[in-house]
DNA sequence: AACTATTTATAAGA
DNA sequence: TTCTTATAAATAGTT
């Protein structure tokens, strides 16, 4: 049977919502299983965080999978009566997620100062050489650099929701449709 | 030559400081790979960190990988001049850290906060099924646990931050110190 | 979901 | 560190 095993490696994203959808999937197994063998084998911690098309979020953390697993509790569907409960909750949650959004904007506002500084430190010659040079000890700048990084990260998921917000998604709260509808195309980039 | 290829999936770290690290560099090339292919293949987007044992921190993100390449610039090593500016900022950039840091724990407290919100939430029945079935349109409850997954993880990063300062590292601002000490174990977890 | 041909990742060695 | 190579693992297409 010629089933032509994988091929080479796509350079461009999957025909088909389906076996996209279905590559994803194994993709996405495969992916945390790589970052949870990295961790046992290599002794290190990793988080990793996928942003699927449709707002959903899969997340592979060293120990705070656990957290986001417990914050979800047994995960059953809502029944009837909740739902009613559901969409009245919905315009309390859209002020609240737009009031985060706001506070969130000035945190950028701080974010771009840090980067500054951060660029000054750089001028200064310190920081320059860890992110290549994984055997030196720069651990201050590290640290700074970890905290931009994660301010940065953090900025894009607000940013995300907030875009998601104005875009006026969930109609309704609750409502299961079936259909994996077609992707949107995102902004792929790999690594250095 | 019976090199052994590379026999079976390890379930322990690697004997050997210098093989694992070795391995280490290896696998976190072929990580980001996969996760680069994921974006690519099947247009999602993803962020990685690893934070190996010498509080290093390695990133892969579909964009933000960009701005923090940005922010360290052309990556030259410092000279032996501003090797003497830097040690002039030791502490002011130690103070620095530790005002982000207490302003830090006001924001965890903020986060528990919210994660109270998310149970009740939850308890009220609609957040519950997002996770396991990703099909489903529960946009504004998907934002909500992202966002507290991502405060989490933030909330993660910078207490580790914290407890590196209070332990003292970063002896010496810009030193090549080349030898890859001793990996401390980690807390692995496998996503479910 | 399971199978399988093929590609890809990688441990050990050089 | 980088390259090679034997072998294990991942996975696209198929059933």
């Amino acid at each position: 049977m010629m089933n032509m095993g994988c091929k080479k490696t796509q350079k461009k994203p999957m025909q088909g919502a389906n076996a996209r959808q279905v590559s994803f999937s194994k993709r996405r197994s495969g992916l945390f299983k790589k970052a949870g063998e990295l961790c046992t084998i290599c002794a290190v911690e990793t988080d990793d965080i996928i942003f699927s098309p449709g707002a959903k979020l899969f997340y592979s953390g060293h120990d705070s999978v656990e957290d986001v697993i417990i914050m979800l509790g047994h995960r059953g569907k809502p029944d009837a009566a909740t739902i009613l409960e559901a969409e009245a909750h919905q315009e309390r949650v859209l002020r609240d997620l737009e009031k985060q959004y706001s506070d969130l904007l000035e945190q950028l506002e701080a974010e771009k100062k840090r980067g500054e500084e951060l660029e000054q430190l750089k001028k200064e010659g310190q920081v320059s050489s860890w992110f290549v040079t994984p055997v030196e000890e720069l651990s201050y700048e590290e640290l700074k650099i970890q905290h931009a990084a994660m301010e940065k990260l953090r900025g894009k998921v607000l940013k995300t929701m907030a875009e998601r917000l104005a875009q006026g998604s969930a109609p309704s709260v609750a409502a299961n449709s079936g259909g994996a509808s077609d992707f949107p195309v995102s902004n792929p980039k790999a690594a250095p």
